[in-house]
DNA sequence: GCCTTTCCCTAGAAAGTCTAGGGTTGGGCT
DNA sequence: AGCCCAACCCTAGACTTTCTAGGGAAAGGC
């Protein structure tokens, strides 16, 4: 069965790093501020924010705390560590490179 | 263990889609063309190429032929169809506008 | 008192890539 | 004649990430 595949893979911790980069959020946050950066175009899955939120904190990327909404509910609250702003540059790096590359195989006559 | 995953993942249909659309080519020939195209940036792994064009001769995007090369060996020479040639259009428009998504979320201030 | 919204989470499937092999044959070299 | 390298083809299994498809708790409005 195909699927949809919205999001190239590996793209998801670059974009979720630098939405963090602006300032700390909750993962429903996340999706919110990027639906809305994006103009609706990207509608992240928590079934994949989510993973990819523990996965990060695991590599130190991210850390998380309790803390309560403006709401005043319960949420987790993610913020960039320092490795993370670091992770953040190398992944934009990666990416403009890729791009270069790929964009001039595709063009090339 | 972490690995390189030089590519972004989707991303080698569309290239390889974009090299037979210049000619055809067989397996190696491309890996070879796609280094040359992208001044060595670019290494294709056999072991995700071969998969790879296994699934698309499947999806009928493109059609395997045995001949000889130019050094007298026997080689499976490789072709687009008409449906690949649409998908390859598909894969560009689809690029096209993540990679314009992408740049817009990871820009805006 | 119920419903919606705001939040969090997980298990399992699916897809694509990489690792790490293995194999055949032609032509050049000694 | 024999050997080796280059030019080819292929596969199984691991790995990562994403998606599907659920489930659950609590605050506030009606």
């Amino acid at each position: 069965m195909a699927h949809k595949c919205d999001l190239l893979q590996g793209t998801l911790d670059m974009l979720v790093l630098r939405v963090l980069d602006r300032g700390d959020l909750h993962g429903w946050g996340i999706t919110q501020k990027l639906e809305q950066l994006s103009e609706r175009a990207l509608q992240v899955d928590e079934g994949s924010l989510y993973p990819a939120l523990y996965r990060m904190e695991e590599r130190g990327w991210i850390k998380a705390e309790w803390r309560l909404t403006e709401n005043n509910r319960r949420a987790k609250y993610y913020a960039l560590t320092r490795a993370g702003r670091k992770q953040l540059e190398t992944e934009q790096q990666h990416w403009a490179r890729l791009t270069a590359i790929i964009a001039q195989v595709m063009s090339s006559a």
